[in-house]
DNA sequence: TCGCTAATGCGAATGCATTTGCATAAATGT
DNA sequence: ACATTTATGCAAATGCATTCGCATTAGCGA
């Protein structure tokens, strides 16, 4: 049976601090605060372990490639900053109803921003 | 200096036909309708030109990858058909005002529907 | 605490899109 | 039509994210 190993926690921990879509880098340098040691073979293995739990989800970003969020969060787009080069998450939905013409049956839909994100415009200190 | 060659002659021909973004594979099967004998770096090295000369734009799906299109045309977005497939080009914005909340400094933004196209919900015969 | 075995760390290997080297083919100026 | 030289087709090579093999480590039940 699966086992709860020290660096599948710090994989975890590491999404509950940063409520933020990361990637495979991102987690593995977080990570190695918790665990020094953490490989990026472990990374993926447990990450993909993750996804089939449910307990996240991988999303496919057009600039920033492969992310991984929690599951669970209400329906959001993805900001993307161009100094700090973080995704954020952008509560609620900022789609219109007649986006697409008659005849094309919208089922779902994926929205990315770009621009500079409050901490990086100065607008938050 | 450039030669005009027939092969890039018959990949600029595909764009003017089919007035969607295209995969590097669809416009290596449709070349070859032009030019039997189209490669597929032949295919790559011209993309990249027509980049370069900013006849054509690559643009990064979350599904498809990457797909070019023709520049010029006015702020679209995309559609990707789960039944055949392919990527539209939706005419307009369904971008709402209020995208992003305060703080955020949005510059640009893309927007990607999913589901099926009117060719095959049956809507258009 | 011991034993079993899943999970890790490491480096090598894979799969994939894209690029490149090179001999040959075909544009273009003359 | 010829000579020049860019572009092609082909296959091999690259770069990249991701996966795998294997010896070792470390959870966890007994």
């Amino acid at each position: 049976m699966r086992r709860n190993t020290t660096q599948r926690m710090a994989i975890e921990k590491v999404f509950k601090q940063h409520e933020r879509p990361l990637g495979v880098d991102e987690v593995l340098e977080y990570g190695r605060s918790f665990v020094e040691s953490l490989n990026q073979a472990t990374v993926y293995r447990n990450l993909k372990l993750l996804v089939e739990d449910g307990w996240l989800k991988r999303i496919s970003h057009p600039s920033l490639g492969t992310l991984y969020e929690r599951t669970g969060r209400a329906h959001h787009h993805h900001f993307h900053c161009r100094e700090c080069n973080r995704a954020f998450e952008l509560p609620g939905c900022a789609l219109k109803e007649d986006a697409a013409p008659d005849g094309f049956i919208v089922e779902d839909h994926e929205i990315f921003l770009f621009g500079v994100c409050p901490s990086c415009s100065g607008v938050a200190e």
